[in-house]
DNA sequence: CTTTATAATTGATATAATTCACTTTTTGAA
DNA sequence: TTCAAAAAGTGAATTATATCAATTATAAAG
């Protein structure tokens, strides 16, 4: 049976197909006019929240993090993007100053797209402006849901809900058969479920001997998914 | 001395400015056609999560909260707007369906503009479709903020973090030196700060006993901000 | 392959927050 | 103004989570 009947996974992520596919080619051609695309290296920063916005960034292929880091130097990821995804924008558009921080998570080739010509494309492509409009509003719904699980699930759920997650999110077309190996840090676990990086390592160990999971150094593979389901319990 | 300075608002809060305001009234006028303005009496529900979408709202006079709800009851408070907002365009713009559930806080005129006019207007004007980019673009602030503050900061800090920002977003121009009495039952509070009421029933106690406001039925008196400030400990 | 820095794991303890059961106060309707 | 319903407030017990201080395992570089 598949996970997304029960699972609403356009609720925890934003729709996954590209907001680039399919765009007029005169629209495509305008946004890319003096676009690079460049490789990063795992654990490279693509930009600092505050830092001057200069332009946008689309993850051609790759694992990107989006964070926020506190005083304290408290990271909260905000989000987890990948192949096909748009970068960046929210800074642009709401002001001069990028919002959040970006991590490069696995070797990756992602495209720079100037300011100006992400602006120009936006004026002159009513598609291209639509889109966004609908994936803005569709990023609202991922945070408000993620702002309510933060608020009044335990950690235990939150941490069920986020492995369901990420699986659906790195799993290949097609594979469906296949256990999914998630490949991410202890540490990030935590900043994204929003905990210390010691209460993921014990939760992870009571799945484990649950035979919910099993794990090969850093590396997670879910072996009972719809028990995770039934942990991280929504409707 | 104003706390402006050293509390970044528009961080906490949407820009207050009405996306509505010095609209060309060639486009006012085609948002408005079929606009019909009603009276809400407090504890009203706009509209509920999932509920067809079928148009927007304008509040020309009035306070009412976003929120969510979860199969247990909890309620989470998304965001507290109020007159000069917009609100339940995200569920037009994503889909057809509402993201989140509007309640009344006290009695309110608000404006129901239907969905075929919101989206002629968006289509005809791109002055208003900038708008709602910028305006989508500042809820991620927002949005992002409120995560990382709900996942990293204490009960006692947040409840600080938000009194203020409800003083600041409640406050009417000009009067710069009177106090602000906030009106806001401990459920709500509680609801926007993600914890029991009890919770913050004994933070306020505690408040109280610091001399940091003052209370009177339901209704909250700050009497310092500073210490408020301090107390949720932003940079 | 070996080394070394980095990450993961474990246990013990302290603290924060939730929950439940109850009393008191406030509010709004009659 | 009275009264009932709703909201606010209090205390005690329980549970969840954070924090600290180590040890062990892993991965990346030379």
């Amino acid at each position: 049976m598949s996970i997304k009947g029960i699972f609403p996974i356009d609720k925890w992520d934003f729709k996954s197909e590209s907001i680039l596919i399919d765009l007029p080619a005169e629209d495509f051609d305008l946004l890319m006019a003096h676009s690079n695309e460049k490789l990063y290296k795992k654990n490279e920063i693509l930009f600092r929240e505050g830092a001057y916005a200069s332009g946008i960034f689309y993850i051609v292929k790759g694992k990107v993090k989006k964070y926020k880091a506190d005083e304290e130097g408290n990271e909260q990821i905000i989000y987890l993007a990948h192949t096909g995804q748009l970068i960046g924008y929210h800074g642009i558009l709401s002001g001069d100053q990028y919002l959040d921080s970006v991590g490069v998570m696995e070797d990756s080739r992602i495209v720079f797209i100037p300011k100006d010509d992400f602006m120009r494309t936006l004026e002159h492509s009513s598609i291209f402006s639509n889109r966004l409009l609908k994936t803005l509003s569709h990023e609202y719904t991922v945070l408000t849901n993620s702002l309510t699980v933060l608020a009044h699930k335990t950690v235990r759920e939150r941490l069920a809900l986020q492995l369901v997650v990420i699986r659906e999110k790195y799993k290949e077309k097609g594979a469906e058969g296949m256990p999914i190996v998630l490949n991410i840090s202890r540490e990030d676990l935590a900043n994204l479920v929003g905990t210390a990086r010691e209460n993921v390592v014990r939760i992870l160990t009571e799945f484990k001997e649950d035979n919910i999971l099993e794990t090969k150094g850093r590396k997670i593979t879910i072996k009972d998914v719809n028990k995770l389901v039934q942990i991280a319990n929504f409707k």
